[in-house]
Parts: structure tokens; C-alpha cells; sequence
DNA sequence: ATGGGCACCTGGCTGC
DNA sequence: TGCAGCCAGGTGCCCA
């Protein structure tokens, strides 16, 4: 899935159902996640209320009494409010049933999503411990994507898709944000000028939120909280455009397998 | 320390 | 129609 625009429209939309709500019960239906889900969860939340809906990178937060639900979405997991009652689907594996009757849903058919819980400090998780300062926030800007790209001989692509360093950039923005600071996905990062790590930090942050105000992006398995789409694909200049015409200059877009994903890039537009 | 490759899992699509 | 092969919004871990 779910890149940061996509948890974060997923956060946004749960959190006016959640918040103030208590906890009737936790429903694990599959627990062979990305993490096994641990047996006794059910029990340790069970009764308590949701203070907050957070995130963290591409993880949702929710800050109970007594410590924080993490649940990640994975490559094809989505959560939706649903009204009591409505019948479980294919690959609906965990259900947080509130107290207002509604119950927050987890369907994720590949399974690499995960919900685990902590009762410390979300950040000193080890899962979130060294993760890379907030793409949306101030601690983001040239000087940081500057310093982290100087020396290194991976791809600057690879590197903004690497959590130690940049966060909430999948497969998609790393691509599109490329194609807007007009920079070739494979370059090493340490060829990158000054100006060029100004453009970009300043591409990633602009394409995250651009996204994050259409809904996210849907390719195929990703909804909403309430199960509509987003509509980031419209605005998409290369991902998944390999041979159309590039929206700036009509040349057509390359694709790529770089550290097995693909990587969309326009010859012209982009150094 | 850095970088590359694999693994985890299911489903949809393509082409023979 | 069947089936093999490839592809897919992520990321932790192992190895060189």
C-alpha cells in the first residue's frame, strides 16, 4: 500500500470514529501477519480507551490508556469503520470493535501488514526506533537530505526509499518525486549538487502532500476508512506509465527494475 | 558501515 | 480452459 499519503488518509479518516472510544473488544481472526499477532492482545486492550490516532512514518498509532496500538498496512492491507454487524470478507483478518458498536476493520490479503502494541514510548520501539526524521515535518529539509546522500554510492532512488533515512517514500512517490525535482532515479546519491538535494527534499515533501490532499493513491487493493479510493493515480507523471508520453514533454516514460521494483523516469525531463 | 538479495504471502493478468 | 510465469503501495534480516 500504502505509502505515508495513504496511512495518513487512513488515519484521518478512523480517527473521528476512535477517538474517545472505548475498546469493547479485540477480534483476531488470522494472526499469521507480518508479525504474529500475540494471543494475549486481545486481553491487554480489551476495555481501554482510544486517546489518539497517530503516525508514524507508514505506521497508525492508536494511543490507548495504557499504551499504543502500532498497525501497519503492508503492501495491500486497508482499515475501514464499519457499522456493527456487517459480515466479514475474504482476508478481513482483525477487527477493533468499539464501543459505539462500529469496528475498525483490517483486510490485507497479502498479509505483510501487521498490528502490534507497546506499552513504552511508540519512537523506542524497535520497529520505529531508528527511523528517519518526518518527511512533512521541519527536521526534513536540504541540509538533511544533503548530508544523508553525501558518500553514498547507492541510487539516490534506493536511498529515499530507505526508512533509516527518509521515511513514508514507497514505490511511487520515490518515482514521482524524482520526476518533479527532474533527477534520474539511478544517479549514486553522492552525485547529487547542493541544489539538487534542495529540489528533491523540496519535491517530497510537495508530492506527499499533494497526495495526502487527494486521498492517496489507489492502484488496486488500497481504500479509504470509509472504502473510497484515492485520487492521487490521476496525477501520477510516470508510475506505471512506461512507453505513454510524458506529461511535460511527450517523450516516452522508461521503466526499470532497480533493487527489484520497478522505477518509472522521463529521458528528457530528468539528470 | 554499506549495499545487495531474499523472504514473507495472495491474487490478477498475460501468453502459450 | 489450464497452467506457468510474472508482477504488485513494504521492509526486516542475512550475508559479503
Amino acid at each position: 500500500m500504502p505509502e505515508l499519503p495513504e496511512v495518513e488518509t487512513t488515519r484521518r479518516g478512523v480517527e473521528p470514529h476512535v477517538v474517545g472510544r472505548r475498546i469493547r473488544a479485540l477480534a483476531v481472526h488470522e494472526p499469521r501477519l507480518r508479525w504474529r499477532v500475540e494471543a494475549d492482545l486481545p486481553a491487554r486492550v480489551a476495555g481501554q480507551r482510544v486517546l489518539r490516532a497517530g503516525r508514524r512514518a507508514k505506521y497508525l498509532l492508536l494511543e490507548l490508556e495504557r499504551g499504543t496500538l502500532l498497525w501497519h498496512l503492508g503492501m495491500s492491507g486497508s482499515l475501514r469503520v464499519l457499522p456493527a454487524g456487517t459480515p466479514r470478507g475474504r482476508h478481513d483478518h482483525v477487527d477493533l470493535v468499539l464501543d459505539s458498536g462500529a469496528s475498525l476493520r483490517f483486510n490485507d490479503p497479502r498479509r505483510f501488514g501487521s498490528v502490534l502494541y507497546t506499552t513504552g514510548a511508540p519512537d523506542a520501539h524497535p520497529l520505529l526506533a531508528s527511523l528517519a526524521p518526518e518527511p512533512l515535518d521541519g527536521a526534513f529539509d536540504a541540509g538533511y537530505l544533503w548530508r544523508v546522500t553525501r558518500g553514498r554510492r547507492v541510487a539516490i532512488k534506493q536511498l529515499i526509499m530507505n526508512s533509516r533515512l527518509v521515511v513514508g517514500v514507497g514505490n511511487i512517490y520515490a518515482s514521482e518525486a524524482l520526476f518533479r525535482a527532474r533527477i534520474r532515479p539511478g544517479r549514486a546519491a553522492r552525485t547529487l549538487q547542493a541544489p539538487e538535494a534542495a529540489h528533491l527534499a523540496r519535491a517530497i515533501r510537495a508530492v506527499l502532500s499533494a497526495a495526502v490532499k487527494a486521498g492517496g493513491t489507489t492502484l488496486r487493493d488500497y481504500v479509504g476508512a470509509d472504502g473510497s479510493p484515492g485520487y492521487f493515480r490521476q496525477k501520477l507523471y510516470v508510475y506505471e506509465r512506461a512507453g505513454l508520453p510524458c506529461r511535460r514533454c511527450r517523450t516516452p516514460i522508461r521503466r526499470r527494475v532497480q533493487g527489484q521494483r520497478a522505477t518509472y523516469w522521463c529521458p528528457e525531463c530528468q539528470h
